[in-house]
DNA sequence: ATCAATATTTTTAATTATTAAATTATTTAT
DNA sequence: ATAAATAATTTAATAATTAAAAATATTGAT
């Protein structure tokens, strides 16, 4: 099913914005605002980042998109929702990876859970991606 | 070990400020910078919320603190460290709770490690709390 | 206890990320 | 093709965080 399809089967209006949004995230996986907005601009030549955050916003809501926040980035966003993957960051350079789940059932399975209702595990594994591991130990720096 | 002496340990210079900003944070667990500043206000009666920031970043790369940052939320910080505990946050009022990790060890396992060199996993499990089960269930909304 | 060196705090300001409101343009259903 | 509903742009504001310079406090040596 194309971006066009989904936003209609959501009752959300199919534009150009909406669906250059998708695109650029599509083929940027992990990006986060500012990254989708220039690569909105690529294709469409005008655009406002106002648009691109109220899309971002509204895709979320819908459940189209997925959003998270490691420590020191902006709101890094992703296509890939669905199924329960989990991301693996680079301390160093700030790649993002995905990472499949032990289980195809989500995770959330706390040891402890405090009576909450859990209904999402969101994981960050935090480390040095291969490339990184292969320059410099001393330049290796924390955020 | 108190904080003053840690401080001193890790040859960090002891001062009103770092040390109200670490008592307001170990009375307030969970907390982001702003309410770690009205807090650290309270005891001193004047301070910089640019030294509350400051100190909270100087602690985080000593490693006396820890940060992380649930989405749509400020940086969140607590004094427990050392131990391999994750978080449950609830959807609707955003409390804040610790929960334990499986082993005493790191869960660090990604079935999928793409090569990196993982050193900590850190877990949000997003949830609703006890409370906020216990209200109308169609109030509840996401962020 | 005092002094110099160093580090921290305050003050003033800037930047970055994100959201809001009003007006104009586009999309959708008819 | 038109009207009503929705989205985009423009202009602006807010929230979170960081920066730089000047003033002050802390530390370690005397």
């Amino acid at each position: 099913m194309d971006f066009q399809q989904q936003l209609k089967s959501l009752g959300m209006s199919v534009t150009p914005v909406r669906l250059a949004v998708l695109e650029a995230l599509n083929e940027n996986p992990h990006s986060e605002a500012s990254r989708i907005f220039q690569a909105v601009q690529d294709k469409l030549h005008t655009a406002s980042i106002q648009a691109v955050y109220k899309n971002l916003n509204a895709f979320v809501e819908h459940g189209l998109i997925k959003e998270f926040r490691p420590k020191g980035m902006s709101a890094i966003y992703e296509t890939r929702v669905g199924d329960n993957h989990h991301h693996l960051v680079c301390r160093s350079c700030g790649l993002i990876e995905d990472t499949d789940c032990i289980d195809t059932a989500p995770c959330l399975t706390s040891t402890d859970p405090k009576d909450f209702k859990i209904d999402e595990a969101e994981i960050i594994f935090w480390g040095i991606c291969p490339t990184c591991q292969n320059k410099h130990h001393s330049e290796i720096g924390e955020t």
